[in-house]
DNA sequence: CTCGCCAAGTTGTATATACAGGCTAGACCA
DNA sequence: TGGTCTAGCCTGTATATACAACTTGGCGAG
C-alpha cells in the first residue's frame, strides 16, 4: 500500500537503470524530450523535469540545441573516486597494485557489529590489504563487509579488483559517512606502510550505505607524508562549476 | 550585455536576499506560491519552481499543506560549520574563547599569492590565533585574507568574533576546497597547541572562494589526539535523508 | 566548390489549467 | 463542553501550449 511514485521519477528511474545497467553508456545520447513523450506516453514538462533533475544531478549532460548526453562517470562525484584508490592512482598517471595481506570471514564483535547496525554475531567479511602508487605504498585499507550484502567476498582476488569497485559492482553507493582523524600508527600499520618512526598517519574511517543500510566499515590508514585528501565543496544555491584546479596547495610544506 | 536572467532564478535570488539579509530569520514563512504569483506576477508554476528549486538547495522546507518555511542555517551545511569551529564547540555544549597571536597587513608572496590569485605584493591580512574548548587548545588558525575584500580587518577584535563568522559577515561562502593531511608540527606549533613531542597532527588546508574569486587561504593545525573531522556525503540521485547519527565511530581508537 | 542561409530538431523557459492530497482553523452539532 | 466535519489554503504533480535560443545538416545561390 505505498504511495505511487510520481511519474517524473519513474522516468528518472529508467533513465537510470539503462545507465546503471550499461545500456547507455557515457558520452551516449539519451532520448530527447519529444521522444520520451512518445515512448512513455507523458508530456514534454514531465521529460523535461525528468532530464533536468537528472542534470543537476550530474547523471546526464544537456545542450540546447544538441540533445541530453550520459555523463562521464567521474564527474559525478569527487568523492566517489576518492572511494576507488586505483582509480585516483591511474588518474596520476601512476601505476596502482594492491597486495591481500589477510581475509577471513568472521563474526561481527563490538565497534564492528555497532557500526553496521548489526546484531554481535553476524557474519562479516575482514580484509587487509596494502595499496601501492608505483610499488610505493600508500594505503592500508582494513575493511569489514557485511556478508549478507556480498555473499562471494571469499571467491574474489582483490590483488585484481579493489574492494572499492567490487563493492559498487554490486550496488550503488548511497552514502558514506567519514572521519578523518591524524595519529601515530602501532608498529603493524608502520610495517606496512613502509613508514619511519615517528612519521605521522592520515587515518579514514568510512561507513558506507547501500539499499539502505550500512554494508562496509573501514579503516585508511596513509602515511602522513605521502598521502593527501582533497576536498571540494560547493554549497548549495552557488552556480554550478567544473572542478577547480587546485593551485599552489601542493607545494605547501610546513 | 548579459543575458537576462529567468524569472525562476530571480524570483529565487529575490528570496534568498531576505533570508541573507535577516528579513527572513530560521522558522519564518517564505510567501506561497499564490502569493509569489500576486506580487510578483508570475505563473503559479514559476513560483513552484523556484521555491521546490530552493528547497532542494535546502534554503527552506516545504510541507505539503502548511507552507513554505526558512530552514535553520545549520542544517544547510555539515561542512560549513566546520568552518567555524566556534559554533562547533557551542554545539559540544562547550566554552569556545580564542587568542590573536599575531596579526598584520603583509604583502603577499610565493604560495599565498599563488592560492588567492593574486599578484605578488598585493596587499593581504595575515592572521595567527588560537582556539580553546575550555581553555584546551584545540585549533592554530593560522589565516590570510585579501585586504580588498575585507578593508577593515586591523580593526576586528578577532578575540570576540571568529575570522570565520567575520568573513561569512561580509558576503556569503560560494565555494571551499580543502586537503587535508597528517604531520608532525613544528616547535612552534606544538607550543601553541600545548601537545607533546611525536605527537602527530591534522592539518587542513582551506581555501574559500566569494564573489566568484579565493578570498581566503587558511592552514588549521589540529591536535591529533583531540580532533577529528567528520563528513556526510550523499550521491546524487540518493534519496535526500536527514542527516544520520554517527554511532560507534567515536568510540574507536587505534 | 564554397559560402551563406534556412528548416528541423533540441533544450530552456513561461503560462494557464486541473486535480490530488495534506493541514488547520473555525463552524457546527450532540 | 467536547468532538467532528468541512471550507479554504497550501504544496505536489501532470498536461497542453507557446515562444526563444541554440545546433546541425542540407540545400541553393553565386
Amino acid at each position: 500500500m505505498s504511495t505511487a511514485k510520481p511519474r517524473y521519477q519513474e522516468l528518472k528511474d529508467f533513465i537510470i537503470e539503462k545507465i546503471s545497467s550499461g545500456e547507455l553508456q557515457p558520452a551516449d545520447r539519451v532520448p530527447s524530450e519529444n521522444e520520451l513523450v512518445e515512448t512513455q506516453r507523458v508530456s514534454r514538462m514531465t521529460a523535461n523535469r525528468a532530464l533536468r533533475e537528472l542534470n543537476d544531478e550530474g547523471y546526464v549532460e544537456r545542450v540546447a540545441g544538441r540533445g541530453t548526453f550520459v555523463s562521464d562517470y567521474r564527474s559525478r562525484s569527487d568523492l566517489l573516486e576518492v572511494q576507488n584508490i586505483a582509480d585516483e592512482i591511474a588518474r596520476r598517471g601512476n601505476r596502482h597494485s594492491s597486495r591481500v595481506m589477510w581475509h577471513s570471514r568472521q563474526h561481527a564483535r563490538g565497534e564492528i557489529a555497532k557500526a553496521l547496525h548489526i546484531e554481535q554475531g553476524t557474519d562479516v567479511f575482514h580484509l587487509l590489504l596494502v595499496h601501492y602508487e608505483n610499488d610505493v605504498p600508500v594505503q592500508l585499507e582494513d575493511r569489514h563487509i557485511l556478508s549478507s550484502f556480498a555473499p562471494d567476498c571469499m571467491e574474489q582476488d582483490f590483488d585484481e579488483i579493489t574492494p572499492s569497485a567490487y563493492l559498487t559492482g554490486i550496488a550503488p553507493l548511497q552514502e558514506a559517512e567519514q572521519a578523518v582523524r591524524a595519529g601515530i600508527p602501532n608498529q603493524a600499520v608502520r610495517k606496512h606502510l613502509d613508514m619511519e618512526k615517528g612519521e605521522a598517519c592520515l587515518i579514514v574511517i568510512r561507513r558506507t550505505w547501500s539499499k539502505g543500510r550500512p554494508v562496509t566499515f573501514s579503516r585508511l590508514h596513509h602515511p602522513g607524508s605521502r598521502y593527501e585528501l582533497t576536498g571540494h565543496y560547493t554549497p548549495p544555491g552557488s552556480t554550478r562549476t567544473q572542478s577547480t584546479e587546485i593551485v599552489g596547495l601542493e607545494n605547501l610544506r610546513q
